[in-house]
DNA sequence: TATGAATGAGGATTCATTCAT
DNA sequence: AATGAATGAATCCTCATTCAT
């Protein structure tokens, strides 16, 4: 097991190396080469420890989803009413614990290539059927059934409109506000 | 002028073409000989036409926003109430003059790269600055002074959420119906 | 007559052209298109003038190697004794009607690329043997019959040396001061 | 250390083999394609250990150019007299060790180029000073002052033109012929 | 004659990937 | 595990040449 975490560890010092990287010059313009000195080692590691520049761009999107999973579990436990529970869906997309310029940077280019490849495309789906799941479950009990699905996909739609904004020139990210903004529009949604 | 027609018909031409191509395989995997196949022609007019293939994304960008631009007038001009106003330019965004699966496609990557791209960067500004001053006209005379903006701005990220899920696969795109939701939204927003 | 004269005209013009490109930019870097804008014309015009490219420079090197022959002629026809003839020859080389920094450029572009063309290589020789010509038959009444030739290959080292300096950079072109230079090398060397 | 030396090794290999291209079909209708087969590798490392074509020639001109200074270097440590000292500049230069007609080829190609290359134009001129230098000290000894210079520069043009005459098409090169041609020449030439 | 739009073969260069060390 | 030298396929772009007008 600590055999294991060396392992681990390197291949997060490497994804945190490509979030970094690819903020800074897109996921197409880098090279593997440039990378590799982001992170301050070879390209022949980043090959041994990802097999692959595709590879390495479905791992990076593997641990962003998995930090929003897990910041959204964390803020659900909590959670005891069903706009409680709404609201932790909803600020755990907008938590500074992974809502930054650097992650919606990669994040908007995971959707520009996700429909031009198999394995991206079934992380972008897995997250938002889960994103769905989640909200659907609590908006059934806010706001009568047949404007359940409607009001999920609006309130989806915006989620990934404010990603999708946030990586563009001259746009500051902040967390903080970004949630409260997103309270608003949902206290304006929901009546 | 006629020789100026010639020419401007090559060029949307080869526009359309980029439209097509890059909806099918995205900008960056595509190769310019796989545009000039798509465009019936050599990689040697593109050159000439475009000057290398980052101008003929700009070129095809400044294409999509003059048609945007355009249906907005149209829809704008025909309009008299505030509400009207705020409708027709919603309603425009999702004209099926031009609001496809293509165009989202090429839109989507255009946003992945914007912020790595002056010549982007600036068609963006430029395209949500119109909308934003579009849409703030009409909705001041709709919503409390102090409101106006943040709406506007939830009005905008909902927009471009839409642009942004309508060309992950699996989805189906339907302007009509991306009209009705859009208004939907709109009659929920406020209030 | 007149009708062949307008052609020619055209042709000279050209040929002008050429040799400042050349100089300015280097034949091989240059473009057809380019040239055609030193000449005001079109690509079209240079191949209908003169083929192609490659015999764009031979026949700009024909028509230099044609002034050559008649300064040097102009000259030899006023010279009476050997010495004259021979000053004569080598003082044709440097006349300022045709040596200036832009003939050398040229020139040596032309040497470069003589081993490898075989029209070029045959203009390369023909002058070669034309002056080697003029040059023994003056040498042969100043000299010992037997030094002539070794003398000549001396003098037409030298001046070729010239031509090919006068075309680096830093270096002042001054017919005048060439032609003195000269004659103080023929004093030497004829003791 | 055996690392460098391999690389060095490496990058020795590729000047020769830009030399024996060179000479065959001239450096500017050159491939890079070619210029690696001619050294038995891929077009990736020429760019590799050059980092492009024209690298790739001053490369070789340092080469050459160092070989020139080592060889003349040799002759000098065995020179007493003036006069020895001259013959031995004079000799370095058509020393058999690298006067031939492959290295006559690349020589003019390079002259052909240095006016349009900042890099070659300096190779260029400090292989110049440098000759130039070293003649002037042993000249000064020999003639009058007043005629060192002007002296110098015949000399130094007359080997200049012994290299551009070389690398044309039916000439044969004959290192121990050319240094008699200039020993004689410079007798002739120094009274 | 003169033009310049259109072509497409050809070339320099880049870069993901491999593999010997 | 880690490296980085070596590769060569792939791509963008250039440019001589053609040809319809």
């Amino acid at each position: 097991m600590a055999r294991k975490k060396i392992s681990d560890l390197r291949r997060t010092e490497l994804i945190e190396a490509v979030i970094d990287a690819t903020h800074e010059h897109s996921f197409a313009a880098l090279t593997v080469a440039q990378i590799a000195e982001f992170a301050q080692t070879s390209t022949g590691s980043i090959h041994y420890y990802f097999g692959g520049k595709d590879a390495l761009l479905a791992a990076t999107m593997r641990h962003l989803l998995d930090r929003l999973k897990v910041v959204t579990i964390e803020r659900l436990v909590k959670a005891t009413t069903p706009r409680e529970r709404l609201d932790a869906i909803v600020l755990a997309n907008f938590d500074d614990a992974f809502f930054s310029k650097k992650s919606c940077s990669v994040w908007v280019q995971f959707w520009a290539m996700a429909p031009y490849s198999e394995p991206l495309a079934r992380l972008q789906v897995l997250n938002q059927s889960r994103v769905r799941s989640n909200l659907l479950h609590a908006l059934k009990q806010i706001v009568p059934a047949n404007q359940a699905s409607q009001c999920c996909t609006a309130i989806q739609t915006y989620m990934d409109g404010i990603w999708l904004r946030s990586c563009q020139t001259g746009i500051a990210v902040d967390a903080g506000k970004s949630q409260q903004d997103a309270m608003t529009f949902l206290d304006r949604l929901l009546v």
